[in-house]
DNA sequence: CGTTATAATATGAACGTTCACAGTGAACGT
DNA sequence: ACGTTCACTGTGAACGTTCATATTATAACG
């Protein structure tokens, strides 16, 4: 099943050179002569030489690979983050491997094995822990590599955390809702356990308290981040509150499942209830009607994640504070600021 | 930066037995007395040891690494491929990575460098290459190299072509439509030069063929695959035809323009425009109304093709044929079939 | 009791690189 | 003419494993 492999002194041999040369002109590390270098070019252009991986991450002691530990990899936010800092990664030339970790009962992810030995120099860990998990995921990562997290973070050298200010943000959402007038807005989380859920939900909280209004709890419905979990949530609260004007929910996939129960309560968006949304997808434009919604940078979140992920293999010192990009209100038909009928021009991809 | 690395040999030395031996329990080989393995087993808990896998591989010449190449990651069709195959490969003990390609000017992936230095043992290449393609990526890869592609595939050695029966699937989906009394049906496409594209849209033209209709090139438009670019596509079909009666759209992405695009246009759905998608992503249920579509196996293609991609490296022969998975039409409210109100009870994930 | 099979372990070499260091010859300054 | 510098290239060892083979101890056999 395996041919022999042409290896450096394949390329040495019919360069003329001591097989360490060609590994000079690879590397180009200290001085080659330009006629040496030029041979051996063209001995590894002809042999199409290409070298050992392995051979080569043992001697040098650099894999240049980075791992991501994620869970929904199907998950749009999760995959476009993976995207982002795939390309920077690639840019560096470093390339990722995405492992999906193990799962507990919850979901939670425990332990990946297979990450830990391969040798990434780096990992990148988007998990939103939560409340009763044990966050063994981290257990197993040993104390000096470098880590990069989205979301939950143990306290540790060596890590640095990168995500948006998700309090912030969510209140900014609700803020442009109570600037409408609404002052019953309801609100479908992600599930309650997670901090992920629970930092938006004290920003929606804040914004109604500085509203002087006293956040209800029959207000709030938890959902799983889908369409379906938010489509649930959203007629779970509607059966509680026939009174809500306004939805905040805290991502678009719930949203669209909001959009839908609302339809089927034969309620308007947003005449009736205004909804906004959080991530901003693609589709979000596209949702009937068009969801206004928090723009989460998500590809500029990987590419982020990756950059100091290099950094800190650079050995640079992790910054104390953790990275958060900005996030942005997208403004669109669902929440009612905008007025007419419904032409869709302002839209992107 | 490095700290020392506790090596095999560390762990035979605390175990008083040759670091072969370790070897020997490791990857249980040969003979290995209860006694020792259990002391071995001792030193290995008790250092932390992990294997290099650097050196592992260079002395196997075995990685258990295998790479994927596609184009977007954040497109559901490929992430979820991705997560399945990842979910298979885990299982038998193997790593993905997940490698975007350098992309041509069509957004073509061209050559990945990285991906073949980097000893894949094998690939999983999503492409649906175009007509105008130099399918220059294939070129890169060593002749000998276990390939499984989703999409188009060259003529080559130890490669397994894996999909759905993109003609038939569309046949069926527009037979669909046709059943329902249709005689006028759009059909938004892919890029029109990609195979995909031209398969489904072959399809398409077989079943109005079939019913006696001659399929006209004024009631096609082509998209892009995503949800912009079916919201055009079905503004330009909807400019040249009035009287079109249903639509199928080639992906439910685009089909989620198509439906903005109706609505836009004042055209009720289903009673007005019928319209059945493809690929019946999570959020098709929730769509306004909730889409018809073809089901597309994609956790299962990714399963099945790291299977036999695995297959193909322990050294079974590739099986002649293409290996194609079954799709099925999933009726929802789009396309008219169903009537009464709108709930959604038969709701999955 | 010697001979042979068998179980268990040790030994040496290899895998394909990189890296630190030791050479070589030419050019240069004095 | 002679050391010194400089540009370049060769040398030997190391990286941490696996693998084929050799060795030892033990048991089985006639």
């Amino acid at each position: 099943m395996k041919r022999k492999r042409t290896t450096i002194k394949d390329v040495a041999a019919l360069a003329g050179v001591s097989y360490q040369t060609v590994s000079r002109v690879l590397n180009d590390r200290d001085l080659v002569a330009e006629e040496t270098r030029a041979r051996v070019l063209a001995a590894i252009e002809a042999l199409d030489y290409r070298p050992d991986a392995s051979a080569r991450s043992l001697a040098s002691r650099r894999t240049y690979l980075l791992g991501i530990v994620t869970g929904d990899l199907s998950d749009y936010t999760h995959a476009r983050i993976l995207e982002g800092a795939e390309a920077e990664a690639r840019e560096h030339g470093y390339l990722i491997f995405a492992s999906g970790a193990e799962r507990g009962r919850n979901g939670e992810p425990l332990r990946s094995p297979l990450l830990s030995q391969h040798q990434a120099e780096g990992l990148l860990i988007i998990y939103h822990g939560a409340d009763g998990d044990s966050h063994s995921i981290f257990e197993d990562i040993p104390g000096d590599l470098p880590v990069v997290t989205i979301g939950y973070a143990p306290d540790r050298e060596n890590l640095v955390r990168v995500g948006i200010a998700n309090r912030r943000a969510a209140r900014q959402a609700t803020e442009h809702l109570l600037g409408l007038g609404h002052r019953c807005i309801g609100h479908v989380t992600g599930p309650p356990e997670m901090y992920e859920s629970q930092e938006r939900r004290q920003g929606y909280e804040e914004a109604l308290q500085e509203a002087g209004i006293t956040p209800e709890g029959s207000l709030v419905a938890a959902g799983d981040w889908s369409s379906a979990g938010g489509y649930r949530a959203t007629l779970r609260l509607l059966g509680r509150n026939s009174h809500v004007t306004a939805l905040f929910v805290q991502n678009d996939r719930m949203a669209m499942g909001a959009l839908q129960a609302l339809r089927e309560r034969g309620l308007r968006v947003p005449q009736d209830v205004a909804v906004v949304g959080f991530d901003d997808i693609p589709s979000a434009p596209y949702f009937a009607p068009s969801l206004t919604t928090v723009h989460h940078p998500l590809y500029e979140l990987g590419r982020t994640c990756a950059g100091l992920l290099i950094d800190l293999i650079d050995g640079q010192p992790a910054p104390p504070e953790p990275v958060r990009l900005e996030t942005r209100l997208v403004v669109r038909r669902s929440c009612g600021a905008q007025s007419g009928p419904a032409p869709v021009n302002q839209i992107e991809g």
